[in-house]
DNA sequence: TGTTAGCTGTGAAATATATCACAACACTAT
DNA sequence: ATAGTGTTGTGATATATTTCACAGCTAACA
């Protein structure tokens, strides 16, 4: 269907225009449930078969894929593959998503065991630790360097996302160091508020937070949910 | 979300009138500064204050703190051990916020170790996992119980919220099983979309979500932060 | 060749959320 | 006392995000 792609819209639109993050996530979740389905045999699918599954209504979806530059068919929906080249392409993952690790603590670990491998497109290709007792040794699949070793290592591979899993004290002294080194976006699973430049993207994981927020929901009886 | 949302509105006070998650979410880092503030042995804190090292800004916080109908003096700021308390009492976490967790894998073991004892105000009662050989252990501090004696536990220990740590594959019969044990909010920790009944709170974490959001905006050089 | 049904793309409206602006007030200094 | 300063509480406004509604396209079928 023919749509013209000019005038992104988006706020301001100076520089880059920018998604919304909310429709970032949801993005990252059609591409899960594509993949889904691909893997069914399924060709084609409807805004409404991508919505009903996670919650969010047919225009949405819609709405979301528009904004990748993606068209459907009418009576036909959305290709399937062309759609998740299309994504893969959006997210950086063409090349692969490739990052480091900070912090090789119990979550550095459980992270390693999940993604070293498990995840195909995305790749942790290193991890560092302050204690000289997990430098050198291999963790999960691996390697950890010290601390002095991340600003070579995050520019000779191109890196451009760290993940940091230190304790909240140490947080910002590990996004200093990503951030000198290179790095554009950060996933920080420490609960600490981290100063960075406006150039960098940090995405906060706060579990502690997460379940204070379940604790004030589950007091009050029920609560209509919301796609992330 | 399954079928129907509609009809659901926040506004009007009907029953309880919920505060919307963003605010809520905001609550619980107040709260986290708070604390901080209290023990370098400050008495009372500014909106200004609270807000510049979070990202948010002055007017975002007195709004908050509105919410939940807690009073400042003019020039003198809010008083911390009073907006504390309130705090605490909004949580649910004057009694403690007290928790099961199914799944003691990589990631289940981190939540254990991080939250057992560490947190004071939140506790993970019991574990619980289908492994055999994890079964009569202490893991982390904390026993893993059989899926069986969920029920059973959750019921007689009054627990109102669930942790999920599960694969993707088993997500939804953890959360069935939760929620029929009667369990109020989930925390889950799985890539799925949980299927449950309007009177259960779910909050998802989901990291390789995360990570593949972050991919996209550390492509797309800068990004204005948003305090979630 | 109609003709019907069903899906997409999108302007417009509705809703949700955040910010501004300022009156009212409380403390301090004089 | 009184003036001056700085902070709260909140109506009004602005922005962001979602939903609605429908024109226009496409396939299937008579």
């Amino acid at each position: 269907m023919t749509t013209d792609n000019k005038g992104k819209k988006n706020g301001t639109g100076d520089k880059k225009s920018l998604t919304p993050q909310r429709t970032v996530a949801r993005l990252a979740l059609y591409r899960r449930m594509l993949l889904h389905s691909k893997e069914e045999g399924k060709k084609t699918i409807y805004s409404h078969e991508l919505g009903e599954i996670l919650g969010i209504n047919p225009p949405q979806v819609r709405r979301d894929l528009m904004e990748v530059g993606f068209e459907g068919h009418p009576r036909r929906g959305y290709e399937i593959d062309g759609l998740l080249t299309r994504l893969d392409v959006y997210f950086g993952m063409d090349q692969g998503l490739r990052m480091v690790l900070v912090g090789v603590g119990n979550l550095g670990r459980a992270l390693l065991n999940y993604f070293v491998g498990k995840q195909a497109h995305i790749a942790i290709e290193a991890a560092f630790d302050k204690d000289p007792a997990k430098v050198g040794r291999a963790i999960g699949g691996c390697h950890c360097y010290s601390l002095e070793q991340l600003p070579a290592l995050v520019a000779s591979q191109g890196i451009h996302v760290g993940i940091i899993a230190v304790p909240a004290a140490e947080a910002q002294k590990a996004a200093d160091l990503l951030v000198k080194a290179g790095v554009r976006g950060l996933v920080n699973l420490a609960p600490a508020w981290l100063r960075v430049p406006p150039s960098v993207f940090v995405e906060d994981i706060d579990i502690t937070l997460s379940i204070e927020k379940v604790g004030y929901f589950a007091k009050m009886f029920s609560q209509p949910r919301e796609a992330k």
